[in-house]
DNA sequence: ATCATGATCAATAGATATTTTGATTAGTGT
DNA sequence: ACACTAATCAAAATATCTATTGATCATGAT
């Protein structure tokens, strides 16, 4: 094998990683991932993708070794392979977010109140997390709460927010937070909150990155597979 | 604008940037513009490929604002857009490396004295910098050299070592460096300065992490832009 | 002015990716 | 055994990417 041969091997397979991730929806699906393992089924749904158009591009995910799958009953359950590949996508989101314009665009555009409100950021809602001066909630899907939350946060589902105003305080701030920098969850629980008269803002990212910081985390243990039945009660 | 064509549109702004690393030729590309600036012809000669198709895959990345542009007289330089553009071609090099069990497969074959040759790694390699014991020799062409090196290293390139033995001591252990962790000038450096007795190892990665990390740095003020012709005095 | 050079552009052919459709496989429950 | 479901596979249509060719443009040298 010559120099060049070797290069362009070499340099080849680093290109398989990088293909991966050049794809919208696969980006998507990894995102959801980081929220933990997931079914094909589920990550379609919340994916907006057909079901074989979801196992492709996991596969394809699958092949460049970014992810991981297990066969759980009828369903196939899919994992990040390593945190190294939510730190690579989280690499690639924030040089996007440097360098494109576009994004903020985007942002501003389409979550027109962002500006306005500050967001609090990991090590601030940590303290007053032990201080006990703050009340989290998690709007994130309950499914996703139960596979990893913020120690201390509650779960309330933004599509449920409306109806359970009555379990938040009003005398404590209330903290809101979701899938990541760019989810618009805890936008919208923050928005609705504050119409309610109550105290509220977003954490500036989501669980992904608070976990990967290595701030204190805890696990409901259930397992995540299941299409419209009930989890199945353990591995 | 839906909350889907939102997300929709988000992911793929994200994707326009790992569609631009999702080329061979362009990561290594990227690999060399981590040395320092240069221009399409030079790096067109370095990545063996033709004037135009690295134009092309230029303009790619530049779309993708991973790198500028500028142009001195005849020639167009390019540089890394941001210091970010290399933390994410490290991150994406690092998963592979982690990931990718074909990537040591390749190495093993090409590099074959790697594994019995011990790397010294950054901070071991300062230590003993300050303390004078070891003498470091930045082996790539001269002009990555001039454009930054390794705060009290030597010049030589490995095209021109083999006559240039007598300029290095015997008494003190030699550290070569070049490129990066998958870059072969420091192996074939350190094979031959070994068949010719000298004490000698390869710094485990190379200039651009060197810099990256912080370390002491030295720049010989040179243009970079030049085709056969001598470099322009100044700017 | 004229020419040579570095870079880009435009057009094209060939190679890869993506999505959809319908068929198939593996596992569950009756 | 039978029906049902989640997931994958195979094939095909479409879209996108890549490399090459030759033309064009800007700049510097003569």
């Amino acid at each position: 094998m010559g120099h060049r041969a070797f290069k362009d091997r070499l340099y080849s397979e680093f290109a398989t990683i990088a293909k991966a991730l050049a794809n919208p929806h696969r980006l998507e699906l990894l995102d959801l991932l980081a929220q933990g393992a997931r079914s094909v089924e589920d990550l379609a749904r919340e994916a907006d993708l057909t079901l074989a158009n979801a196992s492709a591009h996991l596969q394809v995910l699958r092949r460049a070794r970014l992810v991981e799958r297990e066969k759980r009953g009828l369903n196939v359950v899919y994992r990040l392979a390593d945190p190294a590949v939510f730190t690579l996508w989280r690499t690639l989101r924030d040089v996007g977010t440097a360098r494109l314009a576009e994004i903020d665009r985007l942002v501003a555009t389409y979550i027109s109140e962002r500006q306005s409100l500050e967001a609090i950021d990991r090590d601030e809602l940590q303290r007053r997390l032990v201080a006990g001066s703050v009340q989290v909630i998690d709007v994130r899907p309950a499914l996703e709460y139960r596979q990893g939350h913020i120690a201390g946060a509650r779960s309330i589902p933004v599509t449920e927010l409306a109806r359970r105003l009555a379990e938040l305080p009003r005398d404590r701030e209330i903290v809101a937070y979701c899938r990541g920098p760019y989810c618009v969850y805890a936008d919208e629980a923050v928005s609705l909150l504050r119409r309610h008269g109550f105290r509220a803002r977003r954490l500036r990212d989501g669980f992904p990155e608070w976990r990967a910081a290595g701030y204190p985390v805890e696990v409901s243990g259930e397992t995540p597979a299941r299409g419209r039945h009930r989890p199945t009660p353990r591995t």
